[in-house]
DNA sequence: TGCAAAGTGTCACATAGTGTCATATAATGT
DNA sequence: ACATTATATGACACTATGTGACACTTTGCA
């Protein structure tokens, strides 16, 4: 389970710091991949297999199913956490992710998995999320 | 698995590299044919024979069976990567696929397969292919 | 046989990616 | 508060990769 919010930069090569706390259970392989409005997700190996299986399973006669495992595969990468705690974010994904290179980032821990952002657009999302949740809490209270 | 998504050029003579991460399982031979969608399709050898035997088991007395088995076979090419890391593609692929002398190629990992396309097929294939993906998250969510 | 076109192999250069280290900053324990 | 440890980040050297150039080989055809 993956918690908290931390700060970084993505360094002149491309290179994000994985928060420390987030590393033991990432050490052995993970999984970059494109993730909502814009995030990117890094799943642990294992739930990247659980993901990967369900694509394997549709038939590739059909154009939809097609385009869901084109969307995924293309979008995802195997890293691996490098000796200082970082990752190399590919071309495709800091251009999806808005992330460019020397820029403030903010790497969220979402419960299963770990979401990177531009500290821009996490800004902008995690406003909405706060103002979601207090309503949540008004309507219940 | 073949992952990621990576921008060449062909070169003037009809090659394509392929990226340096989907190498090592393509290098003791591998098979290029047309796949759908205007792309082409890199396939290990082994993913090849299983292709070919399920092709090869579908009634001959279906229209639509055998323009799948002649569109899969006569346009299969085995190739072998080069020491710089390149393939060549043969006129009729080239054609098929769209992509022509010195222009840009995108070549995506699909999960089992590799697919190569002219990076402007591939463009307007990835917005669907995102869209189809958006949906299928939102629905999830 | 000679010529033209297509394909193949090799090399060298530029750049992107990787590994390592040193310093700066933050976190932790006493 | 202070010392100690862990973490983050920039710098830089090194390696791998991608690309263009070019020469050589093969093929098809006049």
């Amino acid at each position: 389970m993956f918690l908290g919010e931390f700060q970084h930069t993505m360094d002149s090569k491309g290179r994000v710091v994985i928060p420390s706390k987030f590393r033991e259970e990432l050490q052995q392989g993970c999984v970059i991949t494109k993730g909502q409005d814009n995030c990117l997700q890094i799943l642990t190996k294992d739930n990247w297999q659980n993901e990967a299986s369900k694509m394997a399973s549709l038939p590739s006669t059909d154009r939809t199913s097609r385009q869901l495992r084109r969307a995924l595969f293309s979008g995802a990468i195997d890293v691996k956490i490098d000796s200082a705690g970082r990752v190399q974010i590919p071309e495709n994904l800091r251009v999806y992710s808005g992330i460019d290179i020397n820029e403030d980032v903010t790497v969220t821990g979402s419960g299963p998995v770990v979401e990177v952002w531009s500290t821009k657009s996490w800004k902008k999302i995690q406003n909405e999320a706060d103002q979601a949740f207090a309503n949540i809490n008004e309507v219940k209270g």
